[in-house]
DNA sequence: TTAGCCTTGACC
DNA sequence: GGTCAAGGCTAA
């Protein structure tokens, strides 16, 4: 049996005292500084610079899937661009009056991500992860109460788990769901402005991301020469699909918040394992899936018995694909990203993970690699979540027509989308869509697994991911 | 064209 | 006055 003794899982060493110890995301070079809204080599933000103010464009002379890397990155100018697009190079920090000097919007953006580097590092230093060139051997899973405190700001006043379920609609969706379906709102209005840096920005610059931003691949703001060629108008419905996009740091720094608040509750001895520590993760990861859902366009149109069966339809998919995207975004093979921005060295995982969970994690590495060699973007992203989300095949659904007609207004968006972002790529859209049954199977094993893992007691109690598991099979 | 180094200037 | 992320310059 899979015991929660057995796991140890070497951290990579964080070095935030340092930023510029990190690699570049795009080629893995040194990092000099930040750049266009991220860390990154010099070398990268000349060429970002380059590009954009020279509006060039590039061809792939293969097929769009060139490896970037420290020797290699002058071999294809479109795959570099597209890759430091995808790793969130920012165009609009890229001066239109070529202004020297002085500073941008992206200042206090500079700074959060600083802070949250920081807290990173103490809540891996205090959590007593395993650092990888540690003489120690921590267990994984410790005492996550010596956390630094996250500032006021970012506080929630409140967490889901502690409000009292009063909706009756709310109610319908069991206890924990319940809490998540009517507490989050006032969160989330809470953490808007702490947490959305580029929504204040929006305010002060004009709105590139509304329209073209840097998310697709031809992504040229609409400050350029109007004799320069004009990207292709975007379907206004994947606009509207990513705009219901939470922020990433915010959902980072809500559940950060949130295992320090439960952990303070606890006493220090009081250690969880890890892979209860993996399961409060995933939880709190849900309780935003569900936040999304709530908050966006066509599902919040739907009843409640609708919402509440389409979520327990899919929220293994959305929960698995989280993590995928994560790892196409993290861009290193040899590692994991989890939601709380700490990275796990995979070869350490595997080796001592039990079969099965060894045998999820691999093949959720594998659709991170082909995810990321389709160059999938944002917006794509964006789309085919609301395709899970908006399952038709979902049983004794009141209004099974209008999630039909989501399903195929979405499907229609994203195929519009790639034609015509990507017109070199003419399969893109199959090629993503063909990701999705892989991916079905593997959150259905994942569910095996923690179905598992509950009936031996491993899965800590009052948990979402449990109740979901429940009322999904109690439909099936 | 690339990429390392230099200059600039708002913000602290 | 120091910091640092912009843009500029230029040898390779």
């Amino acid at each position: 049996m899979y015991g929660e003794h057995c796991v140890t899982l070497k951290v990579m060493e964080y070095t935030y005292d340092d930023d510029l110890e990190e690699l570049c995301p795009v080629c893995g070079d040194k990092v000099s500084g930040y750049h266009y809204g991220l860390l990154t080599c010099e070398s990268c933000k000349g060429f970002f610079k380059r590009t954009v103010q020279n509006n060039k464009r590039y061809t792939c002379a293969e097929n769009q899937e060139c490896k970037i890397d420290k020797t290699q990155r002058k071999r294809c100018p479109f795959c570099r661009f597209q890759k430091c697009l995808n790793v969130g190079m920012r165009l609009e920090a890229v001066r239109a009056d070529r202004m020297r000097g002085g500073r941008n919007k992206f200042g206090p953006m500079y700074k959060r991500d600083r802070a949250l580097k920081q807290q990173k590092k103490a809540l891996i230093r205090s959590n007593g992860f395993k650092l990888e060139s540690s003489a120690s051997d921590y267990t994984f899973g410790t005492s996550l109460h010596a956390l630094p405190t996250i500032s006021k700001s970012l506080l929630p006043s409140t967490t889901p788990s502690s409000l009292p379920p009063t909706d009756y609609e709310a109610n319908l969706y069991g206890p924990s769901l319940g809490m998540a379906m009517q507490s989050h709102v006032s969160l989330s209005a809470q953490y808007q402005y702490a947490a959305f840096p580029n929504r204040a920005i929006k305010a002060e610059c004009p709105d590139y991301t509304s329209s073209t931003d840097s998310l697709t691949g031809y992504p040229y703001p609409d400050m350029y020469p109007s004799s320069s060629p004009q990207p292709p108008s975007l379907p206004p419905l994947v606009l509207e699909l990513l705009r219901c996009d939470p922020d990433e740091l915010a959902v980072q720094n809500k559940i950060v918040a949130h295992l320090q608040q439960e952990q303070g509750g606890r006493g220090r001895l009081d250690k969880p394992s890890t892979f209860s520590l993996m399961c409060r993760m995933a939880d709190q990861t849900l309780f935003s899936i569900v936040e999304w859902a709530r908050s966006c366009i066509f599902f919040k149109e739907l009843r409640v018995g609708d919402q509440m069966k389409l979520l327990h339809n899919c929220w293994s998919e959305l929960l698995v694909f989280d993590h995928i995207f994560r790892q196409v975004q993290h861009t290193k093979e040899d590692s994991i990203l989890l939601v709380t921005g700490q990275e796990v060295e995979l070869s350490s995982l595997l080796s001592q993970a039990e079969a099965t969970l060894s045998s999820l994690v691999q093949r959720g590495q594998e659709q991170a690699v082909r995810l990321r060699a389709l160059q999938v973007d944002r917006r794509e992203i964006a789309c085919l979540k609301f395709m899970l989300l908006f399952n038709p095949n979902v049983k004794l659904l009141e209004n099974q027509a209008f999630v039909e007609g989501v399903q195929e207004q979405v499907n229609g968006a994203l195929l519009e989308y790639t034609v015509s972002t990507y017109p070199q790529f003419q399969e893109k859209f199959s090629q993503l869509l063909l990701r999705l049954p892989e991916l079905r199977a593997l959150s259905t094993q994942a569910e095996d697994y923690l179905c598992y893992m509950h009936l031996n007691g491993e899965v800590p109690c009052n948990n979402l991911l449990i109740e979901m598991l429940h009322a999904k099979r109690a439909c099936v």
